[in-house]
Formats: structure tokens, C-alpha cells, sequence
DNA sequence: CATATTTTATGACTTAAATCATAAAACGAA
DNA sequence: TTCGTTTTATGATTTAAGTCATAAAATATG
């Protein structure tokens, strides 16, 4: 999103995370913004039941947890490191200070949010009245028009575990074992050895 | 959102549509900014089995379906008028030689879309995983806190009829109505001749 | 390298929501 | 005021996904 430089300039922090940590939870009130420099980030939220939903997936050079920050929110999600990470941190005060001396900046981030608010849409109408098969392939494609699936032989490499897919789709494990070897068999992906291909 | 003064200094044209008219398809491109004078509209998906799903209702002064726009996309849903509505249009370059000239409505940009991602991220987190009864309160209780809702004697009146709180929550109306029931009982909400309050 | 943990896999069973059918209220329009 | 439509309502039945149990394969870890 954001140049390291220019964070830095404004008076951005690098901090570093452990696999697991979190970055900050659900309900705590949004007072930082972040960048991932290196590493891997997911938000999610736990129901009563103790099930995950994952809300996204961050990589490098992507922001998140920026919209309860713009309206004076709490977090409606956790925030994890999924492997070893690097942020860059700045405060909510520093950033609107960027913004206003750089208009582009601000452009970005319209048109990041419009990007994640596009892909919930899409998501929200798949989840709510599709079935699972359905569901999984349209988070698959979203995935990788998105995020950085590696186009192999075989097709791209949807790097996501069952339980990944399941938690990003609502699903249980189970369900989703089975509606992707359904998927395989109906042709519209590939499993070699446990790794699915599209 | 904009103030209509402005969006007709920029070019911005009325336009009148009838209750039930498409104001854009799914699918189609995105290419003008539409904010409501007066009225209503919804922005909807139906599946291959024709079910419903609505992605949000708008009313005045909100402006709907710029997501697509800042980021070259195709509409994820349609919109509909839900009653007779006049809407105030501009084009894309329109708004963004607004967007230059005025870095305050940017902000306002930012804030909205923030806003609008914080909602869907709270429901995706609740229809994926969470029984009817808390899915239906869920959406009440952040409708009451994001639309105008009335606050009567008797609570707040929530004016979506069953089929819409089914088509908002990814439920049936069968269900709605039972868990509309069941929650009544459990005194989560009041139901005085067929209206629901909370 | 051996052991522990995670991921994928599969079958049997349960259950909650969808589906289907039917109808009574409420509302709108002619 | 009547007729047609929409909304709310309710019972019976079906079904697809969840749940539970169990295990093999793969991967990580000391």
C-alpha cells in the first residue's frame, strides 16, 4: 500500500510477531495502523461454539484493520500472525497527517477498501444461498485473481489447508473434504497428492 | 454523502425511477456515481435458484455501488428502487475531478466505505457460523444503529418485512418467522400486531 | 530418526433448516 | 366493497450439512 520510506517518515515502527501472536483483538478499539512488511496475517473471529470464521488473508505490502480506525470503532475481528511477521505500525494521528499531504495516498486506500468490500460482497451472496461446492470455487477464483497463487503445470496452487477453506467459507472440515473431491471428480479442479490445482 | 449543490456544480443530473426499475445490473460496468435524493434502493443478487440475497438498503443522502466504480469493475448485484426514488448521478471522471479538488470528501469516502466493510464483516462473521435467532438480532440490532429506524413507545420499529430480513441474513422466510417467534418468547423482542420491535 | 502434531480421509448418525402444502390476516387497487 | 396480492403463520416431511468417531498419511519437531 504505502512506501516503507514514507511510513517511516511520518514515524512508522517496525514490530515483529511470533506465529499465533496476535496483533490485536476483537473488541479492542482501533487506534494503529498496520502494513505487513513480511509475513502472513489473518483476521478472524471465534462464535460461541468456538468455531474460526476467517474474515482475509494479508501479505506483504497489504494493510489491514484500517476501517474500524476511520470511524472510530472497535475491531470486529482478531488479528494473528499466520507465520513469522513484520509490521510497520503508525498511529491513527500520524496517518491522517499523511493523508492530508498526500491526496494520492488517500485515493489508495478508496480504492483498497472498494477492493475488500467488493470481494464481501461477493463472498456474502455466495455464503448465504449457495452450496458448498459453489462456495469453495468462488472463494478459490476470488483467491486467486487476488491473492499470490503461483500458476503451476497443474494449474494454480490454492495453498489454503481444508480447514483454511472451511473457516473462510463457513464450512466444516469435513464438508469440505468432501465437496472437493466432488469438485475433482466433475472436473473443475485438480488434486495431486493433497494439493489442490485450479 | 455529497452535497447535492456540489454534485450539480459537477455535473451531476436528477434522475426519477419507479418503484421495482433497475437502476444497474449485475454484471454490467460500473461507470457513474449515484447518491439518493429521495427513496429507497437495494442492492441484490439472486442465485441460480432464484433466491434473493440483499447486499444492503440505501436511503437518502447515501450513495450506493461505488466499490465497482473506483476499482474498474463489474456491479456484484443489482440495484433496485425500492420505492419511488430520485437519484442525483454523476461520471466517473466526474467524481474523481471532485475527489481532487476536495481531499475533505476523500475523507468522507474512506469513512464510508469503512463503514460499510465494518458491517459486512460482522454479518459474514454471523451467517457463516451462527444460528438463525443470533443472526436475524444481529442484523436488527446494527440496522437500528446504521438506518432510521424509529424508536417508538414499544422499542424501535424494524420496518423490513420477514422476506427481507430472509433475504438479508441468507435465510428463508419460513425460518424468519419462526425464529421471530422464538425470540419474542424469549423476550428479545416485541411483535404487536405483526410488527417487530426491539 | 523417532515421535508428536497436523492434515486429509471416510463411514455412520443426527439434526436443524429447507421444502412443501395450506391458509388466514392484512393491505392495495379497481 | 370486493378481489387480488402480499405478508404472516403453521404443520409435516425431507435433506444436506453438521457431528462424532476413527484412522492413515504427511509434516513438523526435538
Amino acid at each position: 500500500m504505502i512506501t516503507v520510506a514514507l511510513l517511516e517518515k511520518y514515524g512508522g515502527i517496525r514490530k515483529n510477531y511470533k506465529s499465533d501472536d496476535f496483533i490485536f483483538k476483537e473488541n479492542s478499539l482501533a487506534l494503529l495502523y498496520f502494513q505487513i512488511i513480511s509475513g502472513e496475517v489473518k483476521m478472524n473471529n471465534y462464535n460461541e461454539e468456538g468455531k474460526e470464521f476467517i474474515q482475509g488473508i494479508f501479505y506483504e505490502n497489504q494493510c489491514f484493520g484500517e476501517p474500524p480506525l476511520f470511524i472510530e470503532q472497535v475491531y470486529p475481528a482478531n488479528a494473528v500472525a499466520v507465520t513469522d511477521t513484520e509490521l510497520i505500525v503508525i498511529t491513527k494521528n500520524q496517518l491522517l497527517d499523511m493523508l492530508q499531504n498526500h491526496s494520492d495516498i488517500s485515493l489508495k486506500f478508496i480504492k483498497n477498501l472498494s477492493q475488500r468490500l467488493y470481494y464481501k460482497s461477493v463472498m456474502a451472496a455466495e455464503i448465504s444461498s449457495q452450496d458448498p461446492e459453489h462456495r469453495i470455487l468462488r472463494l478459490i477464483d476470488y483467491s486467486i485473481k487476488q491473492l499470490n497463487f503461483k500458476k503451476e503445470t497443474a494449474g494454480f496452487h490454492i495453498h489454503f489447508t481444508r480447514q483454511q477453506i472451511a473457516d473462510l467459507t463457513g464450512l466444516r472440515v469435513e464438508t469440505v473434504i468432501r465437496a472437493i473431491k466432488s469438485l475433482e471428480k466433475k472436473g473443475d479442479l485438480k488434486i495431486i497428492n493433497r494439493k489442490v490445482y485450479r
